[in-house]
DNA sequence: TGTCCAATTTGGTCAGACCAATTTTTGCTG
DNA sequence: CAGCAAAAATTGGTCTGACCAAATTGGACA
């Protein structure tokens, strides 16, 4: 699954996937470092490379006498995306889980932005979403300048905490769901009317129509993420006949 | 600051601090590896683990050539915590952002947990939130199981992206204010205030009001903790003149 | 001055070794 | 047979020194 360019990540990448599958009990013994080193026919540095990494992860505890498989769910951010290439269909219960929270995030940010910009930042702003708003109903079109404007949105809030979770959670994502191919339908008003909420947000300051107008979005976007899965999944159905 | 155990451990915080610290520019070359290790007077190969830790939290890139510092915001999670204990007075405005970003983080798991608990869960919820509510307001004392709640609150919403942030976002920063020695102080009814709202909520069902409570619990208690900060650091000033 | 090639530097990996802490086994004793 | 203490084996932590391939650097040449 990845790319990885060197022996030590490979390994990571294989023992992450393993544990991530639950091929190991929570509490269980790991492998020791010299066992692992034969079965990939690599050095015991190398190994120990990887396993620095995996404890990273939160995944394993390393410790004189051996190396412990921890909980999942005492794991780090970074473990979600290798979690959802486990499969090559992302799970949709997790695709909404984190177009939830992604929604949340952003709704703060958003409002944290409309609250404290600049007037030339506001102008800017509207200028932003005023092109967004020529491309009509052209998702695909617009979606580098939506995302231009999230990053113009996150660098007004200038929120380190929400913006380190972001990163984790979009390089661990956003990424995945783009390769996936799934492509979600918004209605279609859906678009130009938070736009419009967006723009009075900004000429009246008002944080909360801000971040209600984002949240709304995302709510709809998860819908028609999770649509357009099951539409996939049937289509695959279909080929699988 | 950091109590590694590991030789490679404690290079890393090392190399850690200073990178956050802003001792070296984004983009520029990372010492070489036979450098760092005559340095720290250690082998290659605990720095390489070292620097492995450190491209994990995404401080640094390392490639055949060299390795070259990022920038900061394009960090992991994972250096919130580091972040904070740099100085011995955890800085306010982080202080801020982190509260605000675990508020909405709450109040969605709240909104979830009650739109989604089971009724034995719901009589659970209601007793935990009972028994909180004999505390009075004690709130030292009623810790213990306002975490228990959050817990719970948490286990049932089951939403492991939030459930993964609030691990690291707990880690790296509740432990850090506990330390701090900063004792916030909630308006007298804002407990109770919660407390009601949130039973309602569950006999409602009613996720909205829910998040809505929550969300309002944290907006005081960033006040009160805002409050509180920058009251010690008055005390501190006094003590240092 | 600009470009291309060689020397150097740097990361990636390996092998083998030693220590200290932990775990497991062994064997003794009550 | 159960309990426990000592011995043996295992395991992680670290070091040394070496080789390769890729990247960087510096200098020679046009």
């Amino acid at each position: 699954m990845s790319v990885a360019t060197t022996i030590s990540h490979e390994i990571a990448g294989i023992l992450r996937d393993e544990i991530l599958r639950q091929q190991y009990r929570s509490g269980e013994r790991f492998p020791s470092e010299r066992d692992l080193a034969a079965r990939f026919d690599a050095s015991r540095g190398a190994v120990r490379e990887a396993l620095s990494q995996l404890e990273q992860l939160g995944l394993i505890r390393v410790h004189p006498g051996g190396a412990r498989v921890q909980n999942l769910d005492s794991a780090s951010i970074a473990v979600l995306g290798p979690l959802m290439a486990l499969d090559d269909a992302p799970d949709p219960v997790l695709v909404d889980q984190f177009l939830q929270t992604f929604g949340v995030l952003t709704a703060l940010t958003a409002k944290t932005a409309v609250l404290s910009a600049s007037k030339e930042q506001i102008i800017q702003l509207k200028s932003m979403i005023m092109a967004l708003a020529e491309l009509e109903n052209d998702f695909e079109a617009m979606q580098p300048q939506w995302r231009e404007l999230l990053v113009m949105l996150s660098t007004i809030a200038d929120n380190l905490v929400i913006r380190l979770i972001g990163n984790d959670l979009k390089t661990q994502f956003v990424d995945q769901m783009m390769n996936s191919g799934i492509q979600p339908v918004l209605k279609e008003n859906a678009m130009p009317q938070l736009f419009s909420k967006l723009r009075v947000s900004l000429n009246t300051r008002d944080g909360e129509l801000a971040a209600a107008a984002m949240q709304l979005h995302f709510d709809e976007l998860r819908l028609a993420v999770q649509e357009a899965i099951s539409f996939r999944d049937k289509g695959l159905q279909k080929q699988a006949v």
